[in-house]
DNA sequence: CTTGACCCTGTAGTAAACTTTAAGGTTTAG
DNA sequence: CTAAACCTTAAAGTTTACTACAGGGTCAAG
């Protein structure tokens, strides 16, 4: 088990150098071991953090909002099983509604692309805004 | 049909005032039509168009992506239903991706409220990174 | 006929999330 | 052993998306 250096995780994540570091700042990727000469040294576990980083940005979450799903966690002596499940049951809620509106607006788009496409007088609805409506 | 000026479309839409001036420097919103004294006049279906805007914006996508997806029509002179329908079926991937992934956030978090809060030894393997790797 | 709640434009300021630059030290391939 | 390709920090700059401010005009109620 060998460690990665910032630019062989950076490869690895397609995240750039700088970004990590700043992630690293913002408390969003833990301290790094160091070697002597003080390159940073990471475990493969931080692969899997980096990109559930990525994918919760393209999902709309602020890097705030992403601290809060990496810190869920039952195990920290500060937070009981009661605490865990309320933020998480919060989060559920958000992830719920994204997902419901998420599928409103891709019936919207898939109005537009399978019903819209046919007559030549119809086209004239054919907006996302039309297609949410009905 | 009575005109809304900005400030009735910023309470009907708790988008503020200046937020959508701005929206419409960046062509988010259309130039409204002018009282004498130069106030904007909104109709109604703008407040359908700035909901959608909050809406898109809660998912992930940028003002210029939301942009794309408002000016998706088919009635256009400058495009054709097939150039609309590449456009909104790569829309609809986007969509599809991120439905997915907060599908999987979804079960992630199912399992932290739901499984992760039973036993005491089992705790510590309870964060969301482990319980998305499942 | 003035006071307060609106509206206007233009410009400047802010916060989040990077991204670049400067000025250096380290590692590795030839 | 040196040159390219790494790495370090600190600080400044950029982009996106607002948000506030300055300095003014409009309008309806009392």
């Amino acid at each position: 088990m060998s460690y990665l250096r910032i630019g062989d995780l950076s490869k690895r994540t397609q995240v750039n150098n700088e970004t990590l570091r700043f992630y690293e700042t913002k408390g969003l990727l833990e301290e790094p071991s160091r070697s002597d000469a003080g390159y940073r040294l990471y475990n493969e576990s931080v692969v899997t953090r980096v990109n559930f980083i990525v994918r919760a940005k393209k999902l709309g979450f602020s890097l705030k909002e992403i601290m809060e799903l990496l810190s869920l966690r039952v195990d920290r002596q500060d937070s009981t099983c009661g605490d865990v499940k309320a933020v998480a049951e919060k989060k559920l809620e958000d992830i719920e509604e994204k997902i419901f509106e998420l599928n409103r607006m891709k019936t919207a788009l898939d109005r537009i692309t399978l019903a819209c496409c046919g007559g030549e007088e119809s086209a004239v609805h054919c907006t996302i805004l039309n297609a949410l409506e009905v």
